[in-house]
DNA sequence: TCTCTTATTGAAAATGATTCCCATTATCAA
DNA sequence: TTGATAATGGGAATCATTTTCAATAAGAGA
């Protein structure tokens, strides 16, 4: 079976046994749900996804899963301040890495991309030198900006 | 009584005001306590400091002025990925200005003040650039690393 | 393909941070 | 000094996330 096709541990599969994890068919679908989105999902939000094609699996289990995938590094996991996390699949490595705007007020995220060649170029060198300095193994990011959006500017 | 010394609205009574404020005693007793300290407090910790000198103030007051705070602008409110926020006492706007090493295992936290020169550089051409694309009014920001601190490290 | 180990799951209960409610109190402009 | 009302605090309510634990299923090895 090893090998039948493309690199070794190819697929999520692959990369769930690889690190001595299974693959089920709730880590399945779960996954699905946030490869199919571009939207900022809620454990429930994906939980209420996986329910209209698996009703039997558990929110509990969404939880752990995410959980699992944010520590894999698969995900990010982010906090709008909405009292509640959110989710984004990590995009390849470098097209489509984006950061965001948040509206302290109606919670609205804008995802933007400008600088973020400049971006990177300035996190790669500060991840060098910070992890060196303080011994410390870096392994995400993020970067946010707080504000009111158009809308949030004008009532008030 | 105005402009007896100093600016108008010098002071935290003064800032309160012009808001349309009170200032009063719990205010001033945790904006002391935020400002006494370097760490990153939670808001038992500071209920708990606050509890001391003043065993009468209550848990909802401080998470009240600590929102009414954040949204001053005059603390930070920081996701440790603790499940609990932490604030600071917004330093003066460059001196002190300092962004996080978070250790996604043991939730320690270091404060960095590499690049921030580089940094606030950046930060400032990104802000103007990115309110004037999207007409969103950026009143603050995080920069977060994440990862593995020395300690976590070794043990695994 | 069958077996066995044990990783994983789901339901329900527990947890715990934060928010809500509302009668009482305190601030401060006039 | 006074009055309008902003602010408070204690307890209850919320609600996202975690824990518990018996049942289930993945998948390595036979
Ligand atoms: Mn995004
Ligand atoms: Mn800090
Ligand atoms: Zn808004
Ligand atoms: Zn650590």
């Amino acid at each position: 079976m090893v090998g039948r096709r493309g690199p070794m541990s190819s697929g999520w599969p692959g990369k769930f046994r690889g690190c001595g994890y299974r693959m089920t068919v709730p880590r399945q679908a779960i996954i699905e749900v946030l490869q199919k989105t571009k939207k900022h999902l809620s454990a429930e939000d994906i939980y209420m996804e996986v329910h209209k094609i698996f009703p039997q699996v558990g929110l509990t289990t969404v939880y752990r899963t995410l959980e699992l995938l944010t520590d894999m590094g698969m995900i990010y996991k982010f906090d709008f301040r909405e009292g509640r996390a959110r989710y984004e699949m990590v995009e390849g490595l470098k097209k489509e890495h984006h950061h965001h705007l948040v509206c302290t007020k109606c919670k609205r995220v804008i995802n933007y991309t400008e600088f973020i060649d400049e971006e990177i170029d300035f996190l790669k060198r500060a991840e060098k030198e910070l992890s060196k300095k303080y011994n410390f193994e870096i392994n995400d990011h993020i970067i946010q900006f707080y504000g009111l959006c158009d809308k949030c500017r004008v009532s008030k």
